[in-house]
RNA sequence: GCCGAUGUGGCGAAAUGGCAGACGCAACGGACUUAAAAUCCGUUCUCGCGAAAAGCGAGGUAUGGGUUCGAAUCCCAUCAUCGGCACCA
């Protein structure tokens, strides 16, 4: 790089102001009972969403939310809050086990370099976490507790009556292991052969995984579940009370995706099983010819006929060796394959073929449908390949084909519900079979159990051994189960887990075994932000105090701000509100959400305006441009670029205009001397502010304040620099002016402003203490006002014309000046004035 | 296909019912300099009438309509881009 001289030498203050920051540990939040807490301090909890340590590296996305809590932290705290700003590391999983793997480390090597790594890139950056509460999910004394929550969940099944869970010593039914919340089931799992593991559905994009992009085929394995679903309702309906960006409370919403219906019981002709349907259109049961089970529907096997057995099986095992990419690609065309038998529909009585088919999904509803050709798509086309018969039962209220039509209208051709709209025919006809003992009025959701287990090494152990068959799992005091030293830990590719590989290890006693499935990336993540209000507490996963204390407050959720992607909006923050009303439910937590206000970031794009990626070769790296322009600059280039929220890409001409601006801030009050050295400038006086500079400043204060709160630190940003343009070459400047100043810059450039703020302290004796420590400016709204404000005038909503009035002119003041205005007279010479509108300080419309 | 978000100068954006383009980038001109960089000052939406400047007029916030004295902002329709879901009965 060439020696260009620095604009400011902030390749020295920022490294001075970083370590003495460490070293007075100015920003560590003291918890109750520790020295420095002062109770009469309200609490803000702000949280990052933490980063997987990849090898990588930080790139300038990562820190754009960073950034932006960083500024409310330091903010939060001038305005006398005790702040929780903490930052750990979501190292287990499948990220960092597989670059270990290609990089032929161990995991627990790589992990520990990219910590270190990713830890000093954010420390170069400026932020103000307490670093006293770092955690790491793959510390056993923080995997410990990740292991205590999974024995809480297994130790618990949810309660249909109370509507909560509850200790498994209050189900009074036989087998408790029917409805642990941590349950182990035989079932079709997305297996990846190439990450040789399961994966959950929420993993799974497009019949591939979501990391690496492999192949995901469906086979039945046996594996962990957790009973997320029983919490379906509650993770809905609480949804509500929380301050989320509405696109994302409706991506969970139809994540979970209730449905209001009715389940229908169909006997089997010449049988006596029943096959349970699930529908959220009874109304139209009248039209049910035919029926339809999931091929791996286990009624299948007890209702085939003999001479329909080969076509039967020949399809299980056709749809079964296809992968879910095919199954959705294949879509276009029904298959499926006559089962031979029949079933009663239980309105009309008649007998309809039973058939199995692909487009029945086993894990929705009850894994059988009714098929009503007139009135859904899917099943008419089936019927249309298949040749089964179609029924109209609903008439359409406009003029559109009654065939395939799927909305609302009157009930036809049903006896029960004749002439009724499809509403009220639904309520009629769901009391009408539960009079008779046919079908009750159901509830469905597409939300699935979470499948909790991974066939991997980089995760942490069950605490759970298994003795002739049967799975027990270990007591607290045995926590953490520590995963073996293992050396070869890539995966067996047979769905057997590497941990099986560890022959002492898994032979618990004589009698039991280890599990060796681990639990999934986002089982640490679940609760870490509970973790950091005690990180050290070894008694308890949080201390009682600490967690009332920094999860409290009157509103549902605890943590005050949350700041992350979208890419979280159903997986991560799904599973995190899970375990904490189970946690909640069992009396461990004081609030039944863990964060009350989420905002997203938006992603930053490459200078090409594309996603920055390795293969477009256009990722910027904080490192360069904090090399060359400054971390202050870095902080305010990320939020001067636009609304957080926005999706918008980097400029490296942009950082530029950044730092120059601070270089100006710099220069307002620095100016080298003759042996080229900074020096304060002799224009920097204790003298009083003029009239107009008064209101620059308490303008600022109150545009900077407002805008913070409001997390619109582009144009809090764009007022300083207003600000700054203001001052620059004033003859002289007020240095409390410019004190104020430095407290506003301080949460977005904290380097600069410290030393600008050390370099008056040495000079002027008028404050005291450090940057840090100042408490927040408050304007005056009387000072803001200006005496004489310009009106504009428009003839017709055009601008015409402007006059400067005094603030204090009434309304008819303005409207007569407008109305004597000589350019307005003229333009409206002529007509006849139909109305003034005066808008009072700003304009005056003149409609003629 | 369904759901959601976004659309404003050469570029990032501001203005959420009241002067469109604050602030920054870029470009151009000037000052300083032997020169350059840096810095400071100024100009820059489009078209028309002015020799030119000042000035004046008209148009302009994806497109077409509407509501309103007044619309980037509210309503309806269309198009485009991005994100999510996708046989969920």
């Amino acid at each position: 790089m060439s020696e260009r001289r620095k604009p400011y030498p902030f390749d020295q203050i920022e490294p001075k102001w970083q370590t003495i920051w460490e070293e007075r540990q100015m920003f560590h939040a003291p918890n109750a009972g520790e020295k420095n807490f002062d109770p009469a301090k309200p609490k803000f909890y702000i949280l990052d969403m933490f980063p997987y340590p990849s090898g990588a590296g930080l790139h300038v996305g990562h820190p754009e939310g960073y950034t932006a809590t960083d500024i409310i932290a330091r903010y939060k705290r001038m305005r006398g809050c005790n702040v929780l700003h903490p930052m750990g590391w979501d190292a287990f999983g499948l990220p960092a086990e597989q670059y270990a793997i290609k990089s032929g480390q161990h995991p627990a090597v790589t992990t520990r370099e990219n910590v270190a790594k990713f830890k000093s890139q954010l420390k170069r950056i400026g932020f103000s976490y307490d670093w006293q509460r770092e955690i790491n999910t793959t510390d056993p004394r923080y995997y410990k507790w990740t292991q205590w929550i999974f024995l809480q969940l297994y130790n618990s099944w949810f309660n249909p009556k109370t509507n909560k869970a509850e200790p498994i010593k209050s189900y009074r039914g036989k087998n408790p292991d029917e409805v642990r919340l941590a349950y182990v089931a035989d079932v079709p799992v997305n297996w990846c052969a190439e990450l040789g593991t399961v994966l959950a559905n929420e993993e799974v994009v497009d019949g591939k995984s979501e990391i690496g992009g492999f192949p995901v085929v469906r086979r039945p394995m046996r594996q962990w579940m957790l009973r997320i679903t029983k919490f379906a309702q509650r993770l809905l309906d609480e949804l509500d009370a929380l301050d989320w960006p509405e696109g994302i409370k409706l991506l969970q919403r139809n994540w979970i995706g209730r449905s209001e219906g009715a389940e229908i019981d169909f006997k089997i002709d010449g049988g006596q099983q029943k096959i349970r349907v699930f529908t959220t259109r009874p109304d139209t049961l009248y039209g049910g010819t035919y029926m339809v089970l999931a091929p791996e529907h286990s009624l299948v096997d007890l209702i085939v006929t003999e001479e329909q057995w080969p076509a039967v099986r020949e399809y299980r095992e056709r749809t079964a060796r296809k992968s879910d990419l095919e199954r959705t690609e294949l879509s276009k065309e029904k298959t499926g394959a006559f089962t031979g038998a029949y079933a009663i529909n239980p309105a009309t009585d008649e007998k309809i073929p039973i058939w199995i088919a692909d487009y029945v999904l086993l894990g929705y509803g009850t894994g059988a449908i009714g098929g009503v050709p007139a009135h859904d798509e899917r099943d008419l086309e089936f019927a249309r390949k298949f040749d089964l018969p179609i029924r109209q039962v609903v008439q359409p209220l406009g003029g559109e084909d009654p065939i395939g039509f799927i909305g609302e209208g009157i009930a036809i051709n049903s006896p029960a519900i004749d002439g009724l709209p499809s509403r009220e025919a639904i309520r009629k006809i769901t009391q009408w079979l539960e009079e008779r003992g046919l079908g009750k009025g159901a509830i469905s959701y597409k939300l699935r159990d979470w499948l909790f287990s991974r066939q991997r090494y980089w995760g942490e152990p069950f605490p759970v051994v298994w003795e002739s068959g049967k799975h027990r799992a270990l007591d607290e005091s045995e926590l953490p189960v520590v995963p073996p030293p293992l050396d070869d830990y890539k995966p067996t590719g047979t769905g057997e887990p590497p941990l099986a590989k560890a022959k002492d290890w898994i032979r618990y006693s004589d009698e039991a075994l280890r599990e060796t499935n681990v639990m999934p990336q986002w089982a640490g993540s679940c609760w870490y932000y509970l973790r950091f209000c005690d990180p050290q507490n070894d008694k308890r996963f949080v201390g009682e105090k600490a967690e009332k204390y920094w999860m409290g407050g009157n509103k549902p959720g605890g943590v005050d701000l949350y700041v992350g992607g979208t890419e979280h909006a159903v997986l991560h923050l799904l599973y995190s509100r899970f375990w904490h009303k189970v946690l909640f439910d069992l009396g461990n937590l004081s609030k039944p959400e863990p964060f009350q206000r989420l905002v997203n970031q938006g992603i930053i794009l490459g200078e090409d305006n594309q996603k920055m990626s390795k293969s477009r070769g256009n990722i910027v790296n904080p490192d360069d441009v904090i090399d060359q322009y400054g971390a202050d600059a870095f902080r305010c280039y990320e939020m001067f670029m636009g609304p957080l929220e926005q999706m918008k890409p980097w400029s490296m001409r942009g950082v530029e205009g950044v730092a120059r601006f601070l270089a100006r801030v710099w220069r307002l009050l620095m100016r080298e001397n003759q042996a080229s050295e900074w020096e304060l400038s002799p224009a920097v006086q204790d003298v009083d502010l003029m009239k107009a500079q008064q209101r620059i400043v308490h303008a600022t204060i109150k545009k900077v304040t407002e805008d913070i709160e409001s997390l619109s630190f582009n144009t809090a940003i764009a007022q300083m620099m207003i600000f700054v343009n203001a001052f620059t070459n004033a003859e002289s400047l007020p240095v409390s002016a410019l004190r104020t100043f430095l407290i506003l810059l301080n949460p977005f450039a904290p380097h600069i402003a410290s030393e600008l703020w050390e370099k008056l302290n040495a000079k002027f004796k008028d404050v005291r203490g450090d940057m840090a420590e100042q408490a927040w400016p408050t304007y005056d709204e009387r000072l803001l006002a200006e005496d004489e404000v310009e009106i504009v005038i428009q003839v017709n909503g055009k601008v015409r014309d402007r006059m400067k009035m005094s603030i204090l002119a009434t309304e008819e003041e303005i409207k007569s000046a407008a109305l004597e205005n000589p350019r307005i007279r003229e333009l409206t010479s002529g007509r006849t004035i139909r109305k003034v509108i005066v808008v009072p300080k700003k304009l005056v419309n003149v409609v003629a």
